[in-house]
RNA sequence: GGGCCUAUAGCUCAGCAGGUUAGAGCGUACCCCUGAUAAGGGUGAGGUCGGUGGUUCGACUCCACCUAGGCCCA
């Protein structure tokens, strides 16, 4: 007869295959249909808040690892925080204006773009930005995100541009903001700025020139020569030398003053050689870079001094060791005319031609001046020798000219007014920074950082509110005006900039505070957008109330600490006095399988599209908790792989939980915990033990552990010894029997914890294995909070581990026997262990015979004095040295129902082949 | 070139105020089961803790340098 419909084996219609691809689309829709993410609001307002800000992706492109990454680190913070008792509202947000967006507009409109207007072309950005938006939001939301995606923050919404204006407006108020000059690329035949990503570098041959700058002074370094000494530099561009103020040399590095052919020179002692390659050098004297700061040299044609400067960046590997510096033609140049400072002298009108005051090129176009220049040079006999050379030099994008560095005047946030570095800095110190060489690393930047170059020459961005004065160029930067127009932005947009004449933008009646008029010019510079997404926490979070401000929490890859970490902290140091954040959590950057990084032209990129085709959403977000996310994390097929094994050995042990509870309702058949079986009581202990390291490592935001500690638990605690040795009361018990229901107790609970422990994780899985679990219960998973760690007992604890170590040599006894084809299954098995008389040890076997029988489902388990017989199998332990098993044919005869070896089997003349307990429990014993 | 960071088994991670044979899970090899079955169980193998020096009685753990890689600057 066939026994195995009296079994209770398992039965679930939880699937074995997830199917992620398929099934997760349908758990979304459920989702939405039952207004989830609503019903998670509701249940957590007026909990303590946990705030942790959206920082915004660029409405540009799908989004890719990197960007799924962040948000679903940013989902699980967000819903671990909700299950841990806070009220986490989260409201997504995007970057909506910016250079990338117009760049590619203006790409698409190719020669269309001529002859359209400013509002136009803003009108296509915007129409661009939004298609990107509901891109991106559809594909945020399919990786299970929650949030409020109904109702995200764009920074092209007008309340948010108008924000934007009002913050520039408090810069003004206090005093922070300035007009300055600083160089950038510039296309004479486009006459307009470009910026880095619209120039190309192409060869291009240019003049290359040696010019002798005359030492006006030997004192200060008292150089005894009695001749005339010049400073020899190397430039490529003739043309900036009417705008040179100053020369450069490397601090460090050693210069040497020489005589060659008569005349005496200033060199670096490592470039005579290819200076002066044919020449006899005398050397007459060594200097350090930096014993010649200071020194004032004649210019080559006009009567002004160049002052000798020193910098890091001056290099030996060409010239001569001494660069020409013109602060207004070279970011270098730039920084020296700051350091030093110098005038940022830029005399180059938009179209490339000296202006008016430059004696003898004015109104050359500049490279026409180049032969000019050198014809001057040899005049002055400062021309110490000439030729081309061919090199690498940045070209328009669009016109393919050569582009030049040119000063225009630019606005500027100071570092300085209001203290606002030092401010910064003291802020730094008190925000929490996970992990905390963030500080170092933002703090490093502020303190070094130069003034905030707000200034973009585009249009696709909000304009900076400033009016110049038509009659006398009076600049008009009035806090209550940028207030005005800020209104205006509120109601209308910021391309009520672009669209409005000047007296409509102004408040009525303003006239110039110099002269009176009442002709006014508008600023055609638009802000940076690192300002926009800075004011985030003013257009946001003080907007809603339902936000703080500051955030509990901004999160970001570490390139943030430059960007979006740095813009919003000197915005809100700038104008409120603090951080916008209380910490900062920051993540490394998704690289191949040999940790490098992704590129195209590599073909290592992963796509993540991709991954949520080939294995689900749900691998992903595995991926994402799995590695540890402060240094870099890598990713490779071999990785996907291993974590969809991984993800079936979980869903697999969900699904087994489920299957031996399809008879129990918690109702009526849960079993109070002082009444459980002790293997019960240990399972709920690790259970205990498991969720308290899980918590804390939520707490921590250390998700890989999360993981790991989670997955052991399901293999080697559950999957391994609970259920495996369980299988026997779950399946042979009476289905009511106590010792039953005390397994299925401990199964129901073990189950309803891990659900919702791994619930931010696991989101999709958790919700649906958790529509199969029996017993009255909430909708979905994510309505829940996390269990607080209980059952934990660690005399359970002790008392196992000396359990399971006796249960490990008994295993490796079990396979010895198996390797010598002694036995197959363990049932067929019996263990004798011979361990020392009267010892401790002796009494806890025997103490605890049976259970260990149980946990090593055996048949018969004895212990013996003495020694085995021969022709057994005998395992003597390395680990427990007192301890030899001994492994038997298991006495009797193989129950055909419960396949134990019993000696029972066979003694009931109708049930022949059953054993007495199995006749016990189908409740035959009276027919015999 | 500068600031910050990373480097422990094939993969993902532990570990160490410096101290006995460096741990886990996966994978792998071999074996068992066939009443979790495109499942389940067992036992093994596998690491010069990136490299070189140094400090120390003793270093995977501290220091210096180097190599490889990452982010941000230049």
């Amino acid at each position: 007869m066939d026994y195995k419909n009296t079994l209770n084996l398992p039965q679930t219609g939880f699937p074995m295959k997830a199917n992620l691809p398929q099934k997760e689309p349908e758990i979304l829709k459920r989702w939405e249909d039952i207004g989830l993410y609503e019903k998670i609001r509701n249940k957590s307002r007026g909990r303590p808040r946990f705030i942790l800000h959206d920082g915004p992706p660029y409405a540009n492109g799908h989004i890719h690892m990197g960007t799924s990454l962040n948000k679903i680190l940013k989902d699980v913070v967000v819903k671990s925080k909700t299950m841990l008792g806070r009220d986490s509202y989260y409201v997504p947000g995007w970057d909506c204006h910016g250079l990338p967006i117009e760049y590619q507009v203006t790409k698409e409109l190719g020669p269309k773009k001529e002859g359209m207007s400013k509002i136009e072309i803003r009108r296509l950005c915007r129409e661009y930005a939004s298609r990107f938006v509901e891109i991106q939001r559809e594909e945020f939301k399919r990786l299970g995100v929650f949030g409020d995606w109904a109702n995200p923050y764009l920074t092209m919404n007008y309340d948010y541009q108008a924000t934007i204006a009002r913050e520039f407006g408090r810069f003004v108020q206090v005093g922070n903001v300035y007009r300055g000059k600083k160089p950038v690329y510039w296309c004479y035949s486009c006459q307009t700025a470009l910026a880095e990503a619209e120039v190309e570098y192409e060869e291009k041959v240019s003049p290359s020139i040696y010019v002798k700058f005359p030492l006006v002074s030997t004192e200060g370094i008292g150089l005894e020569v009695g001749k005339q000494v010049f400073a020899l530099i190397w430039t490529t561009t003739p043309w900036t030398l009417p705008a040179n103020l100053a020369l450069a040399v490397h601090p460090e590095h050693t210069y040497a003053v020489v005589e060659v052919k008569g005349e005496v020179f200033i060199v670096a002692e490592a470039l005579i050689q290819s200076v002066f390659p044919e020449e006899d050098v005398r050397v007459i004297e060594r200097f350090s870079g930096n014993r010649l700061q200071g020194l004032s040299f004649k210019h080559p044609f006009y009567e002004r001094e160049s002052i000798m400067t020193v910098a890091e960046f001056v290099a030996l590997d060409t010239g001569t060791g001494i660069v020409h510096i013109a602060p207004g033609h070279g970011q270098e140049d730039y920084e020296i005319g700051v350091r030093y400072n110098l005038e940022i002298y830029s005399p180059v009108d938009d179209r490339g031609r000296f202006t008016e005051d430059v004696e003898f090129f004015k109104g050359m176009f500049i490279y026409d001046a180049n032969e000019s220049i050198l014809k001057k040079l040899e005049e002055t006999k400062t021309l110490f020798k000439a030729g081309v050379t061919k090199h690498s030099y940045p070209h328009c994008w669009r016109c393919k000219k050569p582009v030049i560095f040119r000063a225009t005047p630019q606005w500027f946030i100071s570092m300085d007014a209001n203290n606002l570095r030092l401010n910064a800095l003291r802020e730094i110190n008190r925000v929490k920074w996970i992990p905390e060489w963030g500080r170092d690393r933002i703090y490093n930047m502020i303190e070094k950082r130069p003034d905030w170059c707000i200034s973009r020459q585009r249009v696709w961005g909000v304009p900076i509110v400033v009016f110049y004065c038509s009659e006398c160029e009076y600049v008009v930067m009035d806090a209550r005006i940028i207030e005005h127009v800020a209104n205006l932005f509120e109601q209308h947009g910021a391309d009520v900039w672009f669209s409005y004449e000047p007296d409509k933008l102004l408040p009525p009646g303003t006239r110039c505070p110099g002269c009176g008029s009442r002709s006014f010019r508008k600023e055609t510079d638009i802000l940076d957008v690192w300002f926009d997404s800075g004011v985030s926490f003013a257009a946001v979070l003080e907007r809603n109330p339902e936000l703080t401000m500051p955030a509990d929490m901004y999160l970001e890859g570490s390139d943030q600490h430059r960007g979006w970490f740095h813009s919003s902290l000197l915005v809100s140091v700038g104008t409120r006095g603090i951080a916008p954040y209380r910490s900062v959590l920051t993540h490394g950057f998704v690289v191949d399988k040999e940790g490098e990084k992704m590129s195209k032209s590599r073909g290592n990129v992963i796509a993540p599209s991709d991954i949520i085709k080939k294995y689900g959403a749900e691998i992903l977000r595995l991926w994402v908790v799995a590695e540890d996310y402060r240094s870099d994390i890598r990713i490779s097929e071999e990785i996907l792989t291993r974590l969809t094994e991984s993800y079936r050995k979980i869903r697999n042990t969900f699904r087994y939980l489920l299957g031996n509870l399809f008879d129990f309702d918690p109702k009526r058949d849960l079993v109070e915990f002082k009444n459980l079986e002790e293997i019960d009581r240990w399972v709920l202990h690790r259970l205990g033990v498991v969720s308290s390291r899980v918590l804390k490592a939520y707490d921590e935001y250390e998700f890989h552990i999360v993981y790991h500690e989670l997955q052991r638990f399901c293999i080697v605690d559950l999957s391994a010894i609970y259920l495996d040795v369980q299988k026997d009361v779950l399946y042979t018990f009476p289905p009511a029997s106590s010792k039953r229901r005390s397994a299925q107790t401990a199964i129901y609970t073990v189950l309803n914890w891990l659900l919702r422990l791994s619930a931010p994780i696991l989101s999709f899985t958790a919700d649906e294995a958790w529509q199969y679990m029996p017993g009255e219960k909430v909708e979905s998973v994510h309505l829940t909070d996390f269990p607080s760690p209980d059952f934990i007992d660690n005399k359970i604890e002790e008392k196992w581990k000396t359990i399971l170590d006796i249960r490990d040599e008994i295993l490796k006894a079990l396979e010895e026997a198996r390797k010598n084809r002694f036995i197959r299954s363990s049932l067929e098995a019996g263990i004798r262990i011979f361990v020392e008389r009267e010892s401790k040890l002796e009494r806890f076997i025997k103490d605890n015979l049976e259970l260990l029988k149980t946990l090593a489902i055996v048949s018969y388990m004895d212990i013996q004095a003495g020694y085995p017989e021969a022709g057994n199998i005998v395992f003597k332990s390395t680990e427990i040295p007192e301890v030899v098993v001994e492994v038997i044919k298991a006495p009797g005869y193989k129950c055909e129902r419960c396949w134990t070896y019993s000696t029972t089997v066979g003694t009931n003349p109708v049930y022949p082949n059953l054993c007495s307990r199995c006749i016990s429990h189908l409740g035959l014993e009276r027919a015999t």
